[in-house]
DNA sequence: AAAAAAG
């Protein structure tokens, strides 16, 4: 195994001396014979100077608070055997007595992998925050007797358990999705909730369902030899985003004697059942594993009384659809109205929302605009590359990188492909030419895919190669660069896949690669960087000109996405031309806002 | 058309 990037690097020189592939050649070196080591000439992008002001690219941590690089991991590089399925304290639903009970296993300390902080580093940071930004964030709500939101944790009043968790997350002031959605999810509303990627979204649903089992502790559940009676149920995507859940949702609920649970697919379902046994208050799953649990009737959901779909959108996508319909409409769950029901996601199209509101009753809706964490900390560019030019462009970018020195263990990139195939192509490809990559997606073992995100988180292959499996939810500290290799046709994706960085209050870059193949995406990806104040080739809205009366509106933000989204109860439903929207608004929150974050308070934002 | 999610 490589261990960095220069040892990689160096390997390459060397193993170029072989007759063997063809070895990434830098750009000065191009038709010259190959010697031995590149000379340092500083290899620089090849367009927009302006970028450059932005993001300083020119070194890592590349954001305003420069050298501090630690940021507590909240241990989750534990997404191997031990974490998810570790630790808890025993007891649980068919003991009649309701919440889980202390077995007289001791319930592992969720913080104390966390990287220890320097507390007047931490200090100094925490003062720097730009609290005022907040107030400038435009939120939206609408439906019925709204709750209104609080400004501080103090005012929400969590209980002494919870709030010695929000210190130990360091949280020190809700986020606006946390100020509007937590009041509104304790009393006791369904929630429908669009906020951009990177915003507390995890928190905001998490305290109130653990705030309310812990209320209902005492509440009967039946005795089912071998069957679990969660009284909330989390539904995520993606295995990998299910795990991450897990591991906030056991900081949240520690000592509560509240117990979170994970289950998900690729995994051995042994040990998932024996940890089921042991009692289940909040249950983390993917939607096919809880299937096979439901069907096997070691799970019930009759007991349900908080449902949270994260990435809700794409739970209910054409893919999604028919399992989740059949977990919540067609097992032993409770309707709405006797559960409160949660949606979460940083784009909601319409169409979807009409989906989801079979799911709801009387909900709110809440739609939180750019809150200065993602969108306007990522710098988004668009080069047109040929579809042969891709790999040895990617490699030009990864070079300049290097050569800039951008890429030190910490900071990482992130290559989106569309393809399985692709991926492990473009994977090879990267390696055979000396670039430490490896990759993640839905055709390798659940092994191989925590391994892959192991070694990306932990700068071992600072590059990642990815498919859409890795596009939502997941927060990777350091990721300095999403790389749209190939540009996805749906601008939603597009915009959680960038929403991989500009995170933890760190400037970010996002590069597309644009070709013919792409014009379907001319005109929402043109639109989506004027929204967020990105410069625009000219080619590109050359593209998106020709592209927008030639039939298809397929630009579904063009009506009045402006904001954080919009009610699509307040439009006609199901009619074009506006989508939900919680990623780049046209708001001028300055760009300052992301500077001055606390490292441990910056990860209250996903 | 592809990706994800059960085995």
């Amino acid at each position: 195994m490589t261990t960095s990037w220069a040892d990689s690097v160096d390997n390459s020189a060397k193993a170029s001396v072989r007759p063997t592939r063809s070895a990434y050649v830098p750009p000065h070196l191009r038709n010259q014979k190959l010697s031995s080591e590149p000379p340092a000439v500083a290899a620089s992008y090849s367009s927009s100077a302006a970028a450059s002001d932005h993001v300083s690219y020119g070194g890592p941590a590349a954001g305003s608070h420069g050298g501090i690089s630690s940021k507590p991991d909240f241990g989750r590089q534990g997404y191997g055997s031990n974490a998810q399925i570790g630790g808890g304290s025993g007891g649980g639903g068919w003991n009649a007595r309701g919440i889980a009970r202390d077995r007289g296993r001791r319930e592992v300390n969720p913080f104390e992998k966390d990287e220890p902080v320097d507390q007047s580093l931490d200090e100094q940071e925490n003062t720097g925050i730009n609290f005022d930004a907040y107030d400038d964030i435009p939120v939206e709500t609408s439906g019925d007797n709204v709750p209104p939101p609080v400004n501080t944790f103090a005012e929400i009043d969590l209980g002494e358990a919870l709030n010695q968790n929000l210190q130990r997350c360091k949280y020190v002031k809700p986020t606006p999705v946390q100020r509007y959605a937590i009041p509104i999810s304790l009393a006791g509303r369904d929630l429908v909730a669009c906020a951009q990627t990177g915003s507390g979204k995890t928190a905001a649903f998490c305290f109130p369902i653990i705030s309310g089992i812990m209320r209902e502790q005492y509440a009967q559940r039946p005795r089912v030899a071998r069957t679990a009676f969660p009284m909330a149920l989390i539904l995520a995507p993606t295995r990998e985003l299910s795990c991450q859940i897990h591991d906030e949702a056991k900081k949240f609920s520690y000592q509560t004697g509240v117990k979170v649970v994970v289950a998900y697919g690729g995994a051995p379902i042994n040990q998932q059942l024996r940890e089921l046994e042991r009692g289940v208050d909040i249950l983390v799953a993917t939607p096919g594993r809880l299937v096979d649990l439901l069907e096997r009737a070691r799970v019930s959901l009759q007991m349900i009384r908080y449902l949270a779909l994260d990435e809700a959108d794409r739970m209910l996508d054409m893919g999604f659809e028919p399992q989740i319909r059949k977990i919540v409409e067609q097992m032993d769950m409770p309707p709405p109205g006797m559960r409160q029901t949660l949606l979460f996601s940083a784009t909601f199209p319409k169409e979807i929302q009409g989906l989801a509101s079979d799911f709801l009753s009387n909900y709110v809706f809440l739609a939180v605009g750019r809150v200065g964490s993602s969108t306007d900390l990522i710098v988004q560019r668009v080069e047109y590359v040929l579809e042969s030019d891709k790999r040895s462009h990617l490699m030009d970018l990864l070079h300049a990188q290097r050569e800039n020195g951008v890429h030190g263990k910490q900071s990482l990139t992130l290559v989106f492909v569309e393809t399985k195939k692709g991926a492990d192509a473009l994977e090879h490809c990267l390696c055979v030419n000396g670039f430490p990559a490896t990759s993640i997606h839905g055709d390798r073992s659940q092994q191989e895919r925590e391994l892959a995100l192991r070694s990306f988180k932990s700068g071992n292959t600072p590059i990642l190669v990815a498919t859409d499996v890795a596009a939502r939810g997941l927060d990777i500290p350091r990721v300095a660069h999403v790389v749209n290799f190939d540009l996805p046709n749906d601008i939603d994706d597009y915009v959680h896949r960038i929403g991989r960085t500009g995170r933890a209050g760190k400037m970010g870059l996002a590069t597309a690669f644009f070709n013919e193949s792409n014009l379907s995406m001319a005109k929402p990806l043109s639109d989506l960087m004027q929204e967020a104040n990105q410069e625009v080739p000219a080619w590109l809205t050359r593209y998106a000109a020709r592209s927008s009366y030639g039939g298809g509106n397929r630009n579904r933000r063009s009506g009045g996405a402006r904001f954080g989204g919009r009610d699509f109860r307040k439009e006609g439903s199901f009619n074009k031309g506006g989508d939900y929207y919680g990623g780049t608004g046209g708001y001028g929150v300055p760009g300052n806002y992301g500077g001055g974050y606390g490292q441990g308070v910056t990860s209250a934002w996903d």
